[in-house]
DNA sequence: CCTTATTATATTGTGCACAAGTTAATTTTA
DNA sequence: TAAAATTAACTTGTGCACAATATAATAAGG
């Protein structure tokens, strides 16, 4: 009887430790996990807390508005998800969603105060995080340069 | 007026390109999109490839069954998300789910003929991804290290 | 103009992901 | 051995993620 028919062949390329897809999408899940218990207290999720970080950087940039699709953009999600984020959001009177006069197409998204003084209590969640990660700074920095050079390498 | 009554301060550690969070979170996506597209053939999903790598692996160690709870230790998910993922690939005639007459809470898992020979389309898989990625193979492992690095650090 | 194409957002349907709580079987312990 | 604790799997509810499609407004071409 032949070894395959019964199974016993080695796929080493089909282990899942030897896939960087898996551990990928493990540390994702992990790291947002680690965002939960943080998160909680402001009553956010941690999409609508890249939505926000999104939002607080136009700002910076005296920006206090953006459209939908810069928000897509940015995010680099579609509208099937981000749309409805934007709604709960809204809901939650961290933002507001008003279309264009100029061009009614285009759905405008602006902090609400709410929204705006919430950036006061999240500034302290990535110093919080990398106290508890028990990894130093300089090979988290390493590690996200590398991520994003394949990323733009995928794009 | 006060620079911050204008919301123009600087939050650097809150901007969105300087998270590894997020690097993390576009990349993973960006992998399983790239594995879209290869899967569909096969009709499965991502998260349903993975399970058949945890099986087709146990397949090599001569282990034909595994329980629920050591799927969701190896793919490091939990109930809420393996359990009806398994019945949607026992609909489709991935695998079969029996309770243990042994220990009645269990639960084991079992590839069936289908599921076992998809194992040869897949196999062509991690290969195919590698060459459209344009990174190379010494690339790909050294990132995987390092995510499984930091993998166990946090855990 | 008026049609055709494009763009911006929204909707629908399926499948995760996970917190929280449930149920039932087994193990531990008093 | 009966009560308490633990374990394994399931269920419920909310919130993404994305493919596919729809709708409506604007732009482009004839």
């Amino acid at each position: 009887m032949k070894n395959n028919e019964k199974g016993l062949d080695n796929f080493p390329a089909l282990h899942l430790e030897n896939q960087l897809c898996f551990s990928l999408y493990s540390l994702s899940r992990r790291v947002t996990q680690g965002y939960t218990p943080l998160l909680k207290p402001l009553d956010l999720t941690y999409p609508q807390y890249l939505v926000l970080l999104v939002l607080w950087q136009a700002v910076e940039n005296k920006q206090n508005k953006l459209s939908v699709s810069q928000l897509t953009k940015n995010l680099k999600l579609d509208t099937g998800t981000v749309t409805p984020l934007l709604k709960r959001m809204e809901s939650k009177n961290l933002l507001s969603r008003t279309r264009s006069t100029k061009d009614e197409r285009i759905v405008m998204i602006a902090l609400t105060e709410k929204g705006l003084l919430l950036r006061e209590k999240a500034k302290l969640i990535p110093q919080a995080l990398l106290c508890q990660s028990s990894a130093d700074q300089q090979e988290i920095f390493a590690l996200r340069d590398q991520l994003q050079k394949v990323l733009t390498l995928l794009a």
